[in-house]
DNA sequence: AGAAGCTCTGAATGCTGGTTCACTTCTTTC
DNA sequence: GAAAGAAGTGAACCAGCATTCAGAGCTTCT
């Protein structure tokens, strides 16, 4: 054997990688999935097009990764806040609050997560991570039940209402003065969040 | 001159271009855009792939005619309940309902017209119907914070979560009980709706 | 240094599906 | 019935974009 990867080149390979999401990651947040050609996303990472297929088997391959990357540490920082310390109407107020924050602040990729057309391997990505946040927001919500904070209903029909409302609200522009100051639509948002699950104002 | 179309001639064409925008739709209601290809359109209809381009300048402008048909007679029903008679929050219950027993008799129709992916043309019509809806939810909500039989809120972001949560549960499978049956999801729909617009329960 | 085997390149390839167009078929008018 | 013109056909065309691949350039090991 003439040749073997050493563990430098392993490290560059992996970074070459792991550059490469995250450059494909910035494209789909500025243009969206349908504009983040391969050759795009090769130029902004400062490759050739041909060399995206040393990483990824496919371009879909590639969207799958991106997509996951973002989604989960979404996932993550919600599940935190809504498993955390605290009764679960005041949870689900952070939870909802930190959500549209953060969204609000990377408005492209909230987009591109939420509601962006996408070919058909995101989309089914996309839905399992809406299970996901539906599965949460059940949890808090149920509990919120058992413990009486929150009206007897059906736990996971009010997830899913906070899923698609709270998805409404920050992806399109809305035409009230809310749309203007975050800090009123985030006000708004938990608001209307709260009410959703029945917690009292 | 030695043509000119007769009445006769003219209302088979206008025919013909209807059956095409019907049988389309059922194609769409099928299999969804992405699937709806001109040729499968076409041989639904029963012409050919050219014959297409008599009636529409391409296959977008089908399409979004397609989506305009389907998407007004949705926003006309509702509109029809949520501006008559009876207190605003009854008529936002019987909105709810009528809206959510129409798209899962027409599940297919109404995933194509609320999430399915779409090209571009169609995602402004959808962004545009969805503002519809927003307006009348919004009307409604604001006439009843009015007469004090909802609390006081921004009624554009009640209008835009109760769109998306509307949006979300109908259109995702649940994984609850209430899937199986229509009238216990229809019923959970309403209660939901009616908490995120603050109506007593 | 040189052989072996890897990564990287980017132009060529191939697929998919909308669109065109030369031709056929039907309708109208005289 | 024949001329004029429109509607209808469907195979050929074309554009866009993911994917491939033969060669250039590096890395590793002896």
């Amino acid at each position: 054997m003439a040749y073997r990867k050493t563990p430098a080149e392993i490290r560059r390979l992996e970074a070459a990688r792991e550059h490469l999401v995250v450059c494909a990651t910035e494209v789909v947040a500025d243009v969206g999935w349908a504009q983040a050609s391969v050759t795009a996303v090769a130029d902004a990472a400062g490759i050739a097009a041909g060399s995206v297929y040393q990483h990824f088997s496919s371009k879909s391959a590639l969207a799958v990764e991106v997509f996951r990357r973002a989604a989960q540490r979404e996932v993550d920082v919600l599940g935190e806040v809504l498993e955390g310390e605290g009764d679960p109407a005041d949870r689900l107020r952070r939870g909802v609050e930190v959500f549209a924050r953060r969204a609000l602040e990377n408005h492209g990729l909230a987009y591109a997560l939420l509601a962006a057309p996408a070919e058909p391997a995101v989309g089914a990505e996309r839905l399992a991570f809406r299970r996901r946040y539906r599965a949460l927001f059940a949890s808090v919500v149920e509990e919120g039940v058992a413990g009486d904070q929150l009206p007897r209903q059906d736990a996971a029909i009010t997830a899913a209402a906070l899923t698609g409302a709270i998805g409404e609200v920050l992806v399109y522009p809305l035409s009230t003065s809310a749309a203007e100051d975050a800090d009123l639509l985030v006000a708004g948002l938990t608001s209307v969040a709260l009410r959703c699950a029945g917690a009292a104002p």
